[in-house]
RNA sequence: GCCCUCAUAGCUCAGUCGGUAGAGCGCGUUCUUGGUAAGAACGAGGUCAUGGGUUCGAAUCCCAUUGAGGGCUCCA
């Protein structure tokens, strides 16, 4: 089949589309605020934004009125008209505005690409200018403004910004807006964001029961119900008895680690502002654990000294771990304070690397695609300049190559990122598309020669002599409480049977059909299912529709027909209504549907 | 942490110019015993997030605190 051939966003008409609208945006803001500084102003995916220093915030009441102006200056059909001139020129024209000076002056540096890396050429410094507007700009733009729908246009908020993305720098405002070739391109835009808003999780958490947040209890730290419960206990269960059926076994070490253990794992220098602050008893310095390895090296090393004939080791954990999080930081289940990872790591030799890679990679597919995550791709997350990676450049190489072999050897397609390592090594992050088309990091395999000497590991190999193992960290589905997150929104709360915390809802018509849905339900939970009556005294019409709003995925209706035979009436959460049948018969299907995954 | 926005009943949200609170859903009671997405009536439920201030008077205006949401290097 032919490689469709995809155009690049640089070189689309939207993308000169949003640059030119950001460009008017710009114009719009500098008349308002004429002492107002610009800054940059990119498109972005699904439109552009620019960032300005301005004497006030911005109310949304701004963004009209811009909005309105832009619209004028869009139907006055000016032209864009491209400029090169010399630094000295650019100086000049720029003379009032700070952050344009500072980027000439990196432009005389020479310029960076759109991965941050160093141009080899000095670029041109170019202006473009329209109606009585002029930036500074590589472009490309459009022709004219009347190049841009102005019914498609549409400012969308406002936010802080930090010049150049650095906290140390002056905060910014920085207004998104979206542009597109035409209004119907916008609608559609408008209502996929109010679809995503549908699917959020916790919207759905809330409607579905799953889980609460209270101030009582604290910020990042989630209640789980007894639904909510069930779905934690379904996903660490299946990743668990995988895990059993692919040769790891499990261990637990607690929540509470000495202090010391993390200096000498290199964790305190490296991690000391993620973690909790220190509990202090006495003489004793705790904190609470903010990731196993430590924790899991340790345990190997008290289970006495170790043969290379019982490597590998595989030692995994359901562990929750506490996470300080900066508060701004903090979403719904994806990004929470307390998270249990399903953490995994694996003692081997160097020569046994490949074989441990290929393993946990089958593992990770097998439950991607059992979760529906049918795209994603993997990224070699390599160290990068700064200082933060353990300085030791034979065991970076080392791992790296191990890395790579192994990726290789499985045909693995990867991409590279600097400056994604872990501290003590590089990783394999599998990166899945959700169904609204967002990136998730889920899984991870890293390799690290690092620790392991740090905390004094060994094995006595084949030479009689003792040497240092390599560890595997790896996991899965990375935390219960994100994954459940992005499941929840994946499957927008309809999640497939063997997932289902609820999979049937009896629905008895009157109450002399009662004791025959009691009957049932017994029958249905001998067979492993999930199931309640809906008791109450409803009309059956309103039962339906409270078990359909929770998306369960089997209603039974139990009236007098049904008790007379014996039978049930299946409906489903689709609509569809496959009618009487025996219990036996709805046992098998449902058996089956939980067996394929549906 | 920083910028902006927000916080009213269990949930979703109204509440005008400052004059001490409303709806729908849910919940409770009663009636209704029903055939594939809402049966009816009545009722309970709120120190308007917390603490200060302005005012004769604050859900409403101001300040602080707490919490939530949108953002915080896709380098002109």
């Amino acid at each position: 089949m032919a490689e469709k051939i995809q155009e690049r966003y640089e070189d689309s008409d939207l993308y000169r589309i949003r640059h030119s609208t950001a460009h008017v945006m710009a114009q719009a803001v500098l008349e308002m605020f004429p002492e107002a500084k610009y800054t940059i102003g990119p498109p972005i995916e699904n439109g552009f934004y620019y960032d300005f220093d301005l004497p006030r915030p911005l109310t949304p009441d701004d963004l009209k009125a811009l909005e309105k102006r832009m619209r004028q200056v869009l139907a006055g059909r000016h032209v864009f008209q491209k400029k090169v001139i010399s630094a000295d020129e650019a100086r000049q024209v720029f003379a009032q505005q700070p952050y344009k000076l500072e980027l000439i002056a990196g432009l005389e540096q020479g310029g960076f690409d759109e991965y941050g890396n160093p141009l080899k050429e000095k670029p041109d410094i170019s202006i473009y200018s329209h109606d009585k507007f002029v930036d500074l700009c590589r472009g490309p733009h459009v022709e004219n403004t009347g190049q841009i729908n102005p019914a498609a246009v549409k400012l969308m908020s406002v936010a802080g910004a930090y010049w150049r993305g650095d906290e140390k720098n002056a905060m910014l405002q920085r207004i998104y807006g979206t542009a597109w070739r035409t209004p119907k391109e916008l609608e559609e835009y408008l209502w996929q964001l109010e679809e995503a808003k549908k699917r959020d999780h916790r919207r759905l958490g809330k409607e579905l029961g799953l889980f609460h947040f209270s101030d009582d209890v604290g910020p990042g730290l989630p209640l789980f119900t007894p639904k909510g419960e069930m779905l934690r206990h379904l996903m660490e269960t299946y990743v668990r008895d995988l895990q059993t059926r692919y040769g790891y076994s499990h261990v637990w070490t607690g929540h509470l680690v000495k202090e010391d253990l993390y200096k000498r794992s290199g964790h305190y220098d490296n991690y000391v502002d993620s973690m909790f602050p220190p509990m202090v008893d006495e003489n004793i310095t705790f904190r609470l654990k903010p990731m196993n390895c430590p924790s899991h090296m340790t345990l190997y090393k008290e289970m006495g000294r170790h043969s290379y004939r019982e490597l590998p080791m595989r030692f995994g954990e359901f562990a929750t771990l506490y996470r300080y999080e900066k508060t701004g930081e903090l979403t719904g289940l994806t990004r929470v304070r307390a998270l249990t990872q399903d953490d995994c790591h694996i003692f081997c030799t160097e020569d046994q690397i490949q074989q441990e890679f290929t393993l946990a990679l089958k593992l990770i597919q097998e439950v991607l695609e059992r979760y529906r995550f049918i795209d994603y791709k993997v990224r070699l997350s390599l160290r990068g300049e700064g200082g933060k990676y353990v300085q030791d450049d034979e065991k970076w190489a080392k791992a790296e190559t191990a890395l790579r072999a192994s990726l290789d050897a499985n045909n693995v397609e990867y991409f590279e990122a600097s400056g994604e390592a872990a501290f003590y090594g590089p990783k394999a992050d599998f990166l899945a598309r959700d169904v609204l088309g967002r990136e998730w990091q889920l899984s991870t395999i890293q390799v690290d020669f690092i620790q392991p000497a740090r905390l004094g590991l060994i094995y006595i190999a084949e030479d009689g002599a003792e040497h240092t193992p390599v560890v595997l960290h790896r996991a899965v589905t990375g935390t219960t409480e994100r994954f459940m997150g992005v499941i929840i929104e994946h499957f927008a709360g309809a999640f497939p049977v063997w997932l289902a915390p609820q999979q049937v809802m009896i629905i008895p018509i009157a109450d002399r059909h009662l004791e025959y849905s009691g009957q049932v339900a017994e029958k249905l939970k001998a067979a492993g299912l999930r199931v309640e009556v809906d008791g109450r005294t409803e009309r059956m019409n309103s039962k339906i529709r409270d078990a359909q709003k929770q998306k369960i995925p089997y209603m039974l209706v139990i009236g007098d027909q049904e008790a007379e035979a014996g039978q049930v009436a299946l409906r489903l959460r689709s609509g569809d209504n496959p009618g009487a049948m025996s219990l036996a018969d709805f046992i098998s299907l449902a058996q089956k549907d939980i067996q394929q995954g549906n």
